[in-house]
DNA sequence: CGCGCGTATTCCTAACAGGAACAGTACGCT
DNA sequence: AGCGTACTGTTCCTGTTAGGAATACGCGCG
């Protein structure tokens, strides 16, 4: 009997698991987010506060995490830790779980769908700045990996990192190519 | 005063336009729908069928579509067009409006990320079946390039889709190089 | 004629985004 | 010491989106 969970919750479950292998104290919602917002993003989305609380809630309804009140200072937050059972949870997720196809929502290629209703220097100067803005991603990206190193226990990480260095790369060249036919 | 609407409001308006260069009769709630999953599924979402009538319902209250009953045959269907409010609409946001940087789900880069709890064998299989359904993801749009051709009124949309084999190609070289480094 | 499939629409519910509101904490500046 | 400001931490509200169930008509086929 395993609980129904949306994907966002484990890739929450998953943050928790390998702050688990550094730290005792577990995160609050708000560490949580900090940690989405400088890795998640890239792959996924980086869920809203409002989402990262109401999730940490049923997740320790169903009992993958647990919080704990923590009272160092004079203000009381709670850190989130994952159980065994969140653990269990999330592995079974990884090993038996139906893989689907990456979505993707990319407003340039919709507007550029509708080139013929913009002026022509328009379309360029909007590939112009998506391949700004993709190096300026490119950047961050890489500020993460090399954070990472060449450290085996974020071996995995890493390869993930690479992994969109490489889609960038290639998103910037197939983009200036196509600009060059216009 | 313009309206604001959501971008997928605009992915429906600029279906519509495209419809409009060639029939007088306009969509159906349905039909539209169908057009969504063959076009804009590889760029965007598709939206559901339940927000695809809100959507409409919402756009006609705005006064850029206007749904007209449709009594040939004995059953009473609704038929959308665009309006020329529409379409200045559109185009105004085509002109103006901020770009966005592209939204990634990627479930497969996220499994990876925990692919330390995952099995050896179960990385590499996941790998291999993402590779699959890229060639048949590939394949579809293929079909869509092809009925697309030379034409010279949908050169735009030819260019998308052209970008987005070319993002499957490399996405598929990308993954398959991961592989190899296991 | 009855069955199944495609067309067409509506409704319900849960997930999600985004931001406002609120409050405590830490730190530097005067 | 008091003040402002930025950061931390949580909750709440509103609207949007996803997904699917439910309904119903039409058409063609055995």
């Amino acid at each position: 009997m395993t609980t129904q969970l949306s994907t966002t919750s484990y890739a929450l479950l998953g943050l928790l698991v390998f702050d688990s292998a550094t730290s005792q104290t577990g995160l609050t919602g708000y560490e949580l987010k900090q940690r989405a917002d400088r890795t998640l993003r890239f792959y996924w989305v980086s869920p809203a506060m409002s989402q990262i609380y109401t999730e940490l809630e049923r997740l320790s309804r169903s009992g993958f995490v647990e919080g704990v009140d923590d009272n160092a200072g004079k203000r009381t937050t709670r850190r989130f830790r994952i159980t065994t059972a969140g653990r269990t949870s999330l592995t079974d997720w990884l090993h038996t779980s139906e893989q689907d196809f990456p979505i993707l929502k990319h407003p340039i290629a919709l507007r550029l769908l509708m080139g013929s209703l913009m002026g022509p220097g328009e379309v360029e100067s909007m590939l112009d700045g998506y391949v700004e803005a993709l190096a300026e991603r490119r950047k961050e990206l890489e500020a993460v990996r090399e954070l990472l190193g060449d450290n085996e226990a974020v071996a995995y990480p890493a390869r993930v990192a690479d992994w969109g260095l490489a889609y960038y790369d290639s998103e910037a060249e197939i983009v200036e190519k196509l600009r060059r036919t216009l």
